[in-house]
DNA sequence: GCCGTTTTCGGCCCGACTGTTTTCAGTCG
């Protein structure tokens, strides 16, 4: 995460664990790659520096092996052992692995037996019926390959958290108006509330008086229904269809679970896998077995259920606290589920304002008075206004000019306003050479300066992180918005020394923004985590262009409990007089 | 490859579904 050198790293572990699944490999050494790789992704700090103070080798599941290893990458720039595999396979053998139906044994297959390499050859294969050859390649194989290789050419991967609520939405309303339904939950990532979702999982229960043709029927319906572009299976306990939602193609998987099985359900198909393992191997110490029908006691050959239907009784009766959904991705929350120091996580309801809103002086869609409308509805105690600054001319922004009147029209909104305090402020730009597009005689006017990076996002990490670092050394800049630039599925952060910015953040008292738009998720998860750990206060902003954009805030609430973060640690859950204070204390007296 | 108040060797999470079989391997979540 914070470096760019841990994910190569990461993804080598990856590549390995992959290589090694194909060559045939015991899946227990394959398994501890992949986990090598998922802990090193998530590395709080640049692994040279982790391995040179001693903690990385400290972790839970690096071993020797994996030491050396790591430590061979840092200081030649590869792994013997990587390039090994790849003089075996071909690298393109790995993309392979993502078309639906065709596993590692499969892959190996075609390349041994019929020299196929990339998908491009494994549809000539198809065509020439040299795939249906094989032994262990029936028709019914070669055309669910063939139809795996159509949904990868046609999905765009995975979708974001808001595309994947609107499907779920529209899922979920057909599925409370079938007869005979009574519970209805999504799971899996969705509910997790990660940034992007592969495909959706909604579990429903259905009456007790309902039969399994009851279930079969409605399944069945379900991949008639009108939304469904294609259906994909429909059995008696599960149906699966492809879902257009303008663009991207998502896979919803319904699942039909019984009533005393609906809490085992929902918590195995909410994951994380790793999170579901750890449960499973908790379980099994203490002589007990956990899968998606229930928790079991054991007796020999005898087993009987002591938890099923409600998700939390799973969690105590593995003597642990109930772990929210959104903490489940094995991050040490089952640790603190144990010791009773889970979070109290941060919820909508604590907001009291939002710090990021543009309006129609820059490029946003609503004025002073519909955003002041739309605060008071949300019950919000301030919000505040942060139209751009001049150096983003395509945004609009404001000179100095501008921003004095449209200073003056906020106070005099403000002044009739009862209920709703509404603060002057700024998304100013960052500079090149890290300068602010204001002064700071302008700044000292403003209630609360959010400075953000708009352009050179592909600058090189030590002048990116410059900029950044730069700007919080200014009095009055109390935010730096949306830090790292990325737009999820169309633009990448920026090379951002992340840990670097947090540090700084807490040295020169300034929030860093969680922005809450679902194309952004600015800071992400474990950059707010680290924030936290650190001391440094986020602040939950909207980044509101539009009507909805004011709704978007529960996308950031949302991204900062999976941080971990509480209540505390929020700008935007202080109260109007702690937030004034919290300013004051940095500026100049 | 990793790990250990039951183990330094022998374990390592669980089940469903599908297709190609004739008792099971591969794939998936």
């Amino acid at each position: 995460m914070g470096s760019e050198r841990n994910q190569i790293l990461a993804g080598l572990f990856e590549q390995m664990a992959d290589l090694m699944e194909i060559q045939g490999e015991d899946p227990f050494r394959i398994n501890t790659y992949r986990k090598v790789g998922r802990i090193l992704a998530e590395l709080p700090a640049d692994a040279a520096d982790l391995l040179a103070d001693g903690s990385l080798a400290k972790i839970q599941g690096i071993g020797k092996s994996s030491i050396a290893k790591i430590q061979e990458f840092l200081s030649t720039g590869a792994i013997s052992a990587h390039q090994q595999l790849l003089a075996k396979f071909p690298a393109s053998l790995l993309h392979l692995l993502d078309v639906p139906g065709l596993g590692p044994k499969g892959v190996k297959a075609v390349y041994e037996q019929l020299h196929v390499k990339d998908i491009e050859g494994l549809k000539a294969a198809i065509a020439n019926g040299s795939l249906a050859a094989l032994p262990g390649f029936g028709q019914k194989k070669v055309a669910a390959i063939a139809k795996g290789i159509e949904f990868l050419e046609r999905s765009s991967g995975r979708i974001r958290l808001d595309q994947a609520d609107a499907v779920a939405g529209l899922v979920t309303d057909w599925l409370r108006r079938q007869p005979g339904i009574q519970m209805v939950s999504p799971a899996g990532s969705l509910r997790r509330c990660c940034e992007t979702i592969g495909d959706v999982d909604i579990l429903v229960t259905l009456s007790s008086r309902s039969s399994q043709q009851d279930a079969e029927r409605l399944l069945a319906d379900f991949v008639k229904a009108n939304f469904v572009k294609e259906p994909l299976a429909a059995g008696s306990t599960k149906a699966s269809a492809l879902i257009d939602i303008g663009g991207p193609v998502v896979q919803v998987d319904v699942r039909v679970v019984p009533n005393a099985s609906f809490g085992a359900a929902l918590q195995y198909f909410t994951g994380s896998k790793q999170h579901n393992v750890k449960l499973r191997e908790i379980a099994i110490k203490k002589g007990l077995k956990l899968n998606e029908y229930a928790l079991f006691e054991v007796h020999g050959q005898k087993e009987h259920a002591i938890a099923g239907p409600d998700e939390k009784e799973i969690y105590t009766r593995l003597g642990l606290r109930p772990i929210d959904p959104r903490l489940r991705e094995d991050r040490g929350e089952i640790e603190a589920a144990a010791e009773g120091t889970l979070p109290d996580l941060i919820e909508l309801g604590q907001i009291r304002g939002d710090l990021h809103v543009h309006t129609i002086a820059s490029d946003g869609a609503l004025d002073l008075e519909e955003l002041a409308d739309m605060a008071m509805a949300l019950g919000y105690q301030y919000l505040c206004i942060t139209d751009h600054s001049q150096s983003s001319a395509i945004a609009n922004g404001l000179d100095a000019a501008r921003l004095a009147k449209q200073i003056d029209r906020i106070r005099r909104l403000d002044s009739r306003l009862k209920g709703l305090t509404l603060l002057a402020g700024t998304e100013v730009d960052i500079l090149a050479d890290g300068r602010l597009d204001y002064d700071d005689k302008v700044l000292a006017d403003l209630d609360f300066v959010i400075a953000s990076v708009h352009s050179g996002l592909s600058s090189p990490r030590e002048k990116v992180t410059m900029r950044t670092l730069k700007a919080m050394d200014n009095p009055y800049v109390n935010c730096i918005g949306h830090p790292t630039g990325r737009l999820l599925g169309e633009r990448d952060a920026m090379d951002l020394d992340i840990a670097a910015v947090i540090e700084h953040a807490a040295r020169t008292h300034t929030a860093l923004e969680v922005n809450a738009n679902p194309y952004r998720l600015d800071l992400k998860d474990l950059h707010c985590r680290m924030a936290i750990q650190a001391g440094v206060k986020l602040a939950i902003g909207t980044d509101s262009h539009d009507r909805e954009g004011l709704s978007l805030m529960i996308y950031g609430v949302n991204t900062a409990a999976r941080g971990w973060a509480t209540e505390g640690d929020i700008l935007n859950c202080m109260t109007l007089a702690q937030l004034r204070r919290w300013v004051a204390k940095k500026r100049p007296r």
